[in-house]
DNA sequence: AGGAAAATATTGAATATTCAACGATTCCCG
DNA sequence: CGGGAATCGTTGAATATTCAATATTTTCCT
């Protein structure tokens, strides 16, 4: 079938493609904001592609990586942690206690909260994952720079502490 | 109710909770991978709040500055300048055509490619977010700094070329 | 030329995230 | 003390994203 049929294309010119003189803006690959989305997007990817095979996604990681010092943690502490929104998080460790990653403990203190923990399969898990990311760690050190990694690790945590 | 028994929460000891001694790895904070998810998070996070009253989030905004060259982008080439991937693409952009921001032709010389442009009246929206945006760099580089924003622009574009 | 393979964009189903509302508990303060 | 307000986590519905499969068109190769 045609496709300008199916969707419903526009074809406000017969010949030629609109083109119309336009004031450049600032490129938005020059926006800081688009930059850090797309280093981002980047680093994430390769790190989950790493994670693959364990079939953990880095939000998972990093829920073991806090969870890793045996201590509990709270939902609340957690989500901050982990940047993930309360439901979002809520969710993703319904899932993570049905793969018996980490277990809910009722804070007898305020009974309002939960206190999350890691189990023991959690931590095996959790020290794969930590080698891996390791990994990839030494492989971006090695591609852009130990000093080049350095200064961008300090002005990112820079930039968060001037951001809140 | 009893939220214990609404949770199914596990409770592993009577007393007290679990308190193992662990020997401690890289804290997650040292991660550049997470450095970077947050401070995107929250970059991205005030970004938004300044679209808001104009109910359009970032991505949108990116599409909109892309093709407010005037020339044509195809979808392929559009997703990756927005950081989208293909289907979210084209769902995001049917949102966009609903609101009559953009539309599509069919390429002439490639009849699989659909080519975008932006209305008149996504124009219009774009200066509005363009300057909002510009705000917000403007306020990034007065409370960071204009070096240490130069500075980790570079080290990002940097990054994200060596990265590929 | 002709047909297999690649490229392009979309669709539908499955999955994940978000928003608003809720239930339970604790805090605060008169 | 008592009751309204705040806190904590979860839930359900709405929304958004992703994965796999698909339709169409073009390219490539012999």
């Amino acid at each position: 079938m045609d496709q300008a049929k199916s969707l419903n294309i526009h074809h406000p010119f017969q010949q030629s493609f609109p083109t119309v003189a336009r004031t450049p803006s600032t490129p938005i690959t020059e926006h800081l904001a688009y930059l850090l989305a797309q280093a981002n997007r980047e680093i994430n990817r390769q790190l989950d592609a790493r994670f693959k095979k364990e079939g953990v996604p880095v939000e998972q990681w990093r829920i073991l990586k806090v969870l890793s010092d045996g201590k509990g943690h709270s939902m609340g502490d957690l989500a901050d942690a982990v940047l993930l929104n309360h439901p979002t998080l809520t969710k993703m460790v319904d899932r993570m206690v049905s793969d018996a990653l980490v277990y809910r403990v009722q804070d007898p203190d305020d009974r309002r909260k939960v206190v999350m923990f890691i189990s023991d399969r959690g931590k095996t898990l959790t020290q794969r994952l930590n080698s891996l990311a390791l990994s990839q760690e030494a492989h971006i050190a090695e591609n852009y720079g130990n000093k080049a990694t350095a200064d961008l690790k300090r002005l990112l945590e820079s930039l968060i502490e001037k951001a809140n």
